[in-house]
DNA sequence: CGGCCGATCCACT
DNA sequence: GTGGATCGGCCGA
């Protein structure tokens, strides 16, 4: 019996622990570096959500929301840092889950080299711009479809995740109404998963 | 480990 | 003009 494949035309909130222990494969620079995902957050459209990009209408930054699911989300942010979403919903509705840390598993030395800064192995992916540099995601891949054979991403779902092992909090930085979503999911107990901050103020 | 702060630039108001 | 779905360095405990 296999594994049903998972509706990414659902909501991200419900797509989002099912991506819990995937594997994310980059090529970009030619070497695969692989990460298995250990922490993600829901963002959800227009209207919904004040958290989201999507919150106010479509715009050229956040128009990959809008699109078909399972394409890859990439923003810059904060000047100098990009971070990785997987697209979900219907074509025409806005919804996106952020890969915020994984654990590298295959590739390490690349990630080593594009990460200089960590201290540990661990360190490698935790955290969404940390997951991105780690695996050379730029906003050049903005729009690949993370389920096609030839994409420079690649991203294979695992088996869900045993509900107990999962932990919820509400989202890293989101404030204001946006914080009454508990739309953070980790695996409890993995060492890659990021520290928790609550929204600023 | 936790808190503070500067970096750096783009999207949106 | 404002403020980020962040990170790393530095400080003190």
């Amino acid at each position: 019996m296999t594994r049903p494949r998972p509706d990414l035309t659902a909501h991200a909130r419900d797509v989002a622990p099912l991506l819990l222990g995937s594997l994310l494969t980059s090529r970009v620079g030619g070497i695969p570096v692989t990460v298995r995902i250990t922490e993600v957050e829901a963002y959800g459209g227009v209207g919904q959500d004040p958290g989201s990009h999507a919150f106010r209408r479509e715009t050229p930054r956040n128009a990959t929301m809008f699109g078909p699911p399972g394409r890859a989300y990439v923003y810059f942010t904060y000047g100098m840092h990009w971070c990785m979403n997987l697209v979900t919903g219907p074509s025409g509705t806005a919804g996106a889950v952020l890969l915020r840390a994984g654990q590298v598993v295959a590739g390490v030395d690349v990630a080593r080299e594009r990460r200089p800064s960590a201290r540990s192995d661990r360190d490698l992916a935790r955290g969404p711009a940390r997951l991105t540099s780690a695996l050379g995601v730029t906003g050049e891949c903005d729009g690949l479809n993370l389920f096609g054979t030839r994409s420079l991403l690649r991203l294979a779902l695992a088996e869900p995740v045993e509900v107990e092992h999962i932990g919820v909090t509400a989202r890293t930085g989101v404030g204001g109404a946006g914080a009454a979503t508990p739309w953070r999911f980790y695996l409890s107990g993995e060492p890659t998963v990021s520290p928790y901050r609550p929204a600023a103020r």
